[in-house]
DNA sequence: CGTATTTGACCCGCGC
DNA sequence: GCGCGGGTCAAATACG
């Protein structure tokens, strides 16, 4: 935590509109389905996806189930028997092109362990959101091929306002 | 002082 | 039944 990365002051509209502090240049997203990992390197190798906007990325993530927006009524949340069971499955992977691993998107994260991986001389990080009641879990993982490429993979979805870091 | 981070150990599941 | 792998938690430490 020295150089962090360059990642903007304070902007009151810390969403990922802002921009990622790396070159993001193709982005996985896979369900908890399986993961085409072949596929993937192909897909990334033969095909640029372009830069279209990464709020649209991310956007689709939080639009999964409820990232950024917060429910302005408190009164209606008696619902949550197949819906928790039915969000409890959100696995996404992220391939960005990158040399920090703590890539901010927008949360806190905190790191709650590091396990080496036997066919990779990179570790993997365990990151968990800060905040409690979040289920979300972020898995970062170094490319073994290309390890100025990062394999983000996150887990569930944010219960939380947005982040409360840079905010106030 | 508080929070975040670090490393090790422990636990669980699955395979053989 | 035991071993291995992976994952998670906990305590200690460092830094802000």
């Amino acid at each position: 935590m020295t150089d962090k990365n360059p990642k903007p002051p304070d902007s009151p509209d810390n969403e990922f509109t802002n921009q990622w502090p790396m070159d993001l240049s193709e982005y996985l997203k896979f369900d908890d389905d399986q993961w085409p990992e072949d596929d993937i390197e192909t897909l990334v190798s033969g095909h640029v996806p372009n830069q279209d906007n990464q709020a649209n990325e991310v956007g689709d993530f939080g639009g999964s189930g409820s990232g950024s927006h917060l429910e302005g009524s408190s009164s209606s949340r008696d619902v949550n028997s197949e819906r928790e069971k039915k969000e409890a499955r959100d696995r996404v992977a992220f391939k960005t092109k990158t040399e920090v691993e703590i890539l901010d998107d927008g949360f806190k994260w905190r790191k709650y362990g590091k396990k080496m991986v036997k066919n990779s001389p990179n570790p993997r990080n365990y990151y968990r959101c800060s905040v409690e009641g979040c289920p979300v879990k972020k898995r970062v993982e170094r490319d073994r091929d290309d390890p100025r490429y990062v394999i983000t993979t996150y887990e569930g979805n944010h219960t939380h306002p947005v982040l409360a870091r840079t905010q106030n």
